[in-house]
DNA sequence: TAGGCCATCTGGTCCT
DNA sequence: AGGACCAGATGGCCTA
């Protein structure tokens, strides 16, 4: 489920909160145990220094007087706790519980790093965690595969890979970057991702993904959408503008002007169903170029709005051609074409 | 109100 | 011995 900046600081607050309650850093009261249950298990804690066990001379484990049949106790003889002992131990826990804060932190700040790298990132709707990881695994592995088998594949297949096992919302979400109906590309409910995933190999995949993806029964969630960055497909770099596919894009965004914008770009511009599949199969090699390039034709606006992906080389507009129906209408700027260019190239341009 | 998601605390275990 | 890592418990916030 996709979750609001909200919680966020909500937890900071949490933090502070914290810190109120104990000035000096940690044990927070909590509901259940609280300063009762811990003052309770210290009792039961074997302490290690006993160098300064100054006032009280270390009563070794008053007997239990309970001295009924219980058994005794092996190990080390229990040290009562003194109050020097239990200031340590608090200071002790402190420490503990500062780190285990920070090491959460990384954890955190590492997968923030991965919400950014994966394909709908959002500042504004957030994707949990499990969501990230799980659209970061079916990323990696669709890349993958485009890699391996050395074809592009068609793009429902793409976004259905991408969507494999994310929860409903999530699966929205992605959808709205693409601006696309997720009931279009979406058939089917299966529970996980390994039980679909196909077997490796060569044969596994003859041209398309076979992914399969839960099934929708609700339509996109309300706006704003995450946006479908180009950087989030090459993986952008700073400095390095195309990312590690920068060969891809000659003839493509150099002769269109500037490369890409900031992060964040407005959502791409393809709305409606992909009714009709794509017809890149009938992409013939020599195609694949390397000066080739898709190019989105914005239909006429309406619901009989068409409009086709192009691919092809210079020479032949129409070579390769991908036909989409029922596009939303959709006044081409530039600069959407732009975008649109870069991704579409990032994801079909034949490796 | 239930359920999802999250941050934090905590004690245990393993490693250096 | 101390730190890192882990999993369970707990409570807060948010949304349907």
């Amino acid at each position: 489920m996709t979750r609001s900046v909200r919680d966020e600081q909500a937890s900071v607050e949490s933090e502070e909160q914290q810190e109120l309650r104990s000035p000096t850093g940690g044990e927070p009261e909590r509901g259940g145990g609280g300063e009762e249950e811990e003052e309770d298990h210290l009792h039961h804690l074997e302490d290690d220094d006993d160098d300064d066990d100054d006032e009280e001379e270390e009563e070794e484990e008053e007997e239990e007087e309970d001295g009924e049949n219980k058994p005794k106790r092996r190990g080390p003889k229990k040290k009562k706790m003194t109050k020097a002992r239990m200031q340590r131990f608090k200071i002790r826990r402190m420490k503990a519980n500062a780190r285990e804060r920070n090491r959460m932190h990384g954890l955190n700040d590492a997968l923030e790093s991965l919400r950014k790298v994966v394909p709908c990132y959002s500042k504004t709707q957030k994707l949990s965690k499990i969501e990230t990881l799980r659209l970061a695994k079916n990323y990696i592995w669709a890349l993958s595969e485009i890699l391996r088998s050395g074809k592009a594949p068609d793009l429902m297949s793409f976004v259905q890979a991408l969507c494999k096992g994310l929860s409903q919302p999530t699966t929205n979400l992605v959808a709205g970057c693409l601006q696309l109906n997720p009931r279009t590309f979406l058939p089917e409910q299966t529970p996980d991702l390994p039980a679909h995933l196909p077997p490796a190999g060569p044969a596994a995949y003859p041209g398309h993904f076979s992914y399969q993806s839960p099934g929708l029964t609700a339509g996109l969630p309300s706006p704003p959408y995450g946006t479908m960055e180009p950087s989030h497909i090459f993986n952008q770099v700073k400095g390095q503008p195309y990312g590690p596919l920068e060969p891809f894009f000659d003839g493509v965004l150099v002769s269109d002007g500037p490369a890409f914008d900031p992060p964040l770009s407005p959502p791409l511009s393809i709305n409606g169903n992909f009714s009709s599949s794509f017809k890149h199969e009938a992409v013939t090699a020599a195609d694949y170029d390397k000066s080739f390039s898709f190019s989105v034709h914005y239909g006429g606006g309406g619901a009989g709005g068409h409009a086709a992906i192009y691919g092809g080389g210079g020479s032949n507009p129409r070579c390769g051609e991908l036909q989409v129906d029922g596009l939303m209408g959709y006044d081409g700027h530039s600069h959407h074409e732009r975008l649109m260019n870069a991704q579409l190239n990032a994801i079909f341009h034949d490796s």
